[in-house]
DNA sequence: TGACATATTCGACACATGTCGAATATACTC
DNA sequence: GAGTATATTCGACATGTGTCGAATATGTCA
């Protein structure tokens, strides 16, 4: 198959990081607030979510031994620090997403969005000017 | 919190489909051959998935449980159909990518893939096509 | 030094998903 | 009608994820 202009698939070089729901969840607290205890992330989520702390702490502790965690000991504290970045685990998700459903191809996810998730005027608009932008930037 | 121009979230109206990687496997061969066996399914897939028969089949009844799939029979025989569109399917990755990942929010993901996913001038371009199209049809 | 508040450890259970094989039923062919 | 090929049924196991509680260790402070 030739690879066509209107379908070059995502770049794949960069580490592909996949979270599942709770991991997102603490991840995200993670980033705002590490190096940080499993108890911190429980109080930070108790609005959202209604956890106990031992469960906090060993989806936690999973995540440290996946690698996606790092547990820094003082004393008889474990403070978590994030393996990866945020932008690592957009761009997972965003690919996990993109290989399912659109076989990996940017553009027929545009035109996806496009035609079946209703952009507005505004919307496509708004999004003209960030490719506009975008256009002056790269190769 | 007020609407913002600049972060309107997908709209929420439709039916929010997901599906795990096997049944994403199992489902596009199904909306290519339906309605077909479970047999054909697994044939087709025997190049990319070594599955046994039986792997095949019981996903697929275990779909057909959760409404994803239709069976009909025919004397001895049962052929599957699909109860969700490859549009809602799509529609559902996306979305559940969209919320973990971008809060929901468009525009934070386009911003993300310019700035990360490197789209070239070409891919830019050629979005910004795709969009100013867009600006005509919708509201 | 006790008593109390926190942390950690770790075993456990439920459920979803991926994965099959063996037993059984049905259909087709000579 | 017996034998072969094909389908269905269904129980089973491994692994990952979500979820906790009880037991234990450690730190703090009057």
């Amino acid at each position: 198959m030739t690879k066509s202009k209107t379908t070059k698939m995502v770049p794949n070089n960069k580490p592909n990081v996949e979270l599942t729901e709770a991991e997102w969840e603490i991840m995200k607290v993670v980033w705002e607030k590490e190096p940080c205890a499993a108890g911190t992330v429980q109080e930070s989520l108790a609005e959202s979510r209604d956890w106990a702390y031992s469960t906090v702490k060993t989806t936690m502790d999973r995540m440290a031994e996946k690698g996606l965690l790092q547990i820094q000991r003082i004393r008889n504290l474990q403070l978590f620090k994030s393996c990866v970045s945020e932008v690592d685990a957009k761009r997972g998700e965003f690919r996990k997403m993109l290989k399912r459903a659109f076989d990996g191809a940017l553009t027929p996810m545009m035109q996806f969005l496009i035609e079946h998730e209703g952009l507005s005027k505004d919307e496509s608009e708004q999004l003209r000017r960030l490719v506009s932008k975008a256009k002056n930037k790269k190769d």
